[in-house]
DNA sequence: AAACAAACCAACCGCCTGTCC
DNA sequence: GGGACAGGCGGTTGGTTTGTT
């Protein structure tokens, strides 16, 4: 037997929010700001719980959230976020700030689960059709993706985000636009932004082990395929030393804690960008039905 | 036009973690 | 140390909308 839940109370409603129930809920942080959510209910009058306050206002009335179709960068990041950190949706969102966990969680489960299920069994199916003997680790590290292929199906993916909810939300949207100017008189700089920076640098730092490890791995097997020349074993000395390198300077900015600096975003776009081009290109060419047409073959 | 299926997403549930006493 | 509690998180549900027959 767990705890009971807190919504068991008689008399707490559930539910869709109402329009009128959005706004009692904003006046309240106005005035109050967030926080100690157990004493919403009873002091703004609302007949909800605390989590569903705290949650109405995390994913919908609070300032700044962007709502709305996902353009193909955020799809980026998200997909590559979940690759590397899994499931784990709240640190995949302090990567888009305008985004919610849930928001995002939404989109993978409806959107881009579906569309990566798809580009890999296309994926697949290029790579048994083509010449599976002279697949070679160096096809490995870039991929192997159908790229000219999926390009060459000339399609586009606007209309798998094409999606508009005509719900409350809009009017959520609304208020949210009321708060503009309450959030510009608010301090700028809180102990949840210093969390949150210190989460971002640990997100940062095990994606870049991550890709350190990667690299390591793939040179070892390379070393153990002992078809390396003296030149790409000068590259590799170079791909173990730089994860040396990383592990102490992440290692110093553990011991420095929320001292540190925000990690540098541009890093991960950069690599977003340029390592993972054609991947990337070919997978947000690539539409759910343009994959179903593409399989039918 | 009606019935049904699929897709979407807001909200809920229950577990986990951190904090306070 | 450990119990109680609040807040955070991810999985899941169920109501609504959209598409298809």
């Amino acid at each position: 037997m767990g705890r009971p839940p807190c919504c068991d109370k008689a008399g707490i409603k559930k539910g869709p929010w109402t329009p009128e129930e959005d706004i009692i809920l904003v006046s309240y942080v106005q005035e109050h700001g967030p926080g100690n959510w157990r004493l919403v209910p009873t002091n703004s009058g609302l007949m909800r719980c605390s989590k569903s306050c705290r949650l109405r206002w995390t994913n919908y009335l609070r300032p700044g959230i962007k709502r709305g179709n996902f353009n193909s960068h955020e799809e980026e990041i998200i997909i590559q976020l979940q690759a590397l950190l899994g499931n784990r949706w709240a640190a995949i969102a302090s990567y888009l700030p305008q985004r919610t966990d849930n928001d995002i969680k939404n989109y993978w489960n409806t959107h881009l689960k579906k569309k990566i299920k798809t580009f890999q069994a296309a994926r697949s199916n290029y790579i048994t059709s083509s010449d599976s003997a002279s697949s070679t680790i160096q096809e490995r590290v870039h991929g192997g993706y159908p790229t000219e292929e999926i390009r060459n199906s000339g399609t586009s993916n606007s209309h798998i985000l094409a999606h508009s909810s005509s719900t409350y939300a809009s009017s959520a949207e609304n208020i949210t636009r009321l708060l503009e100017g309450w959030m510009r008189s608010s301090p700028s700089h809180t102990l949840s932004d210093e969390k949150l920076q210190h989460q971002r640098i640990n997100n940062y730092n095990s994606f870049i082990m991550n890709q350190l490890n990667f690299n390591v791995e793939i040179n070892s097997q390379l070393l153990l395929e002992d078809s390396v020349t003296g030149l790409d074993k000068t590259a590799m000395d170079s791909v173990f030393e730089e994860k040396k390198q990383f592990e102490m300077v992440a290692s110093d900015q553990n011991k420095l804690g929320s001292q540190s600096q925000q990690p540098p975003m541009f890093m991960l776009e950069k690599w977003f960008l340029e390592e993972n081009t054609g991947l990337m290109d070919a997978f947000l060419e690539l539409s759910a039905a343009d994959c179903c047409s593409e399989l039918m073959f």
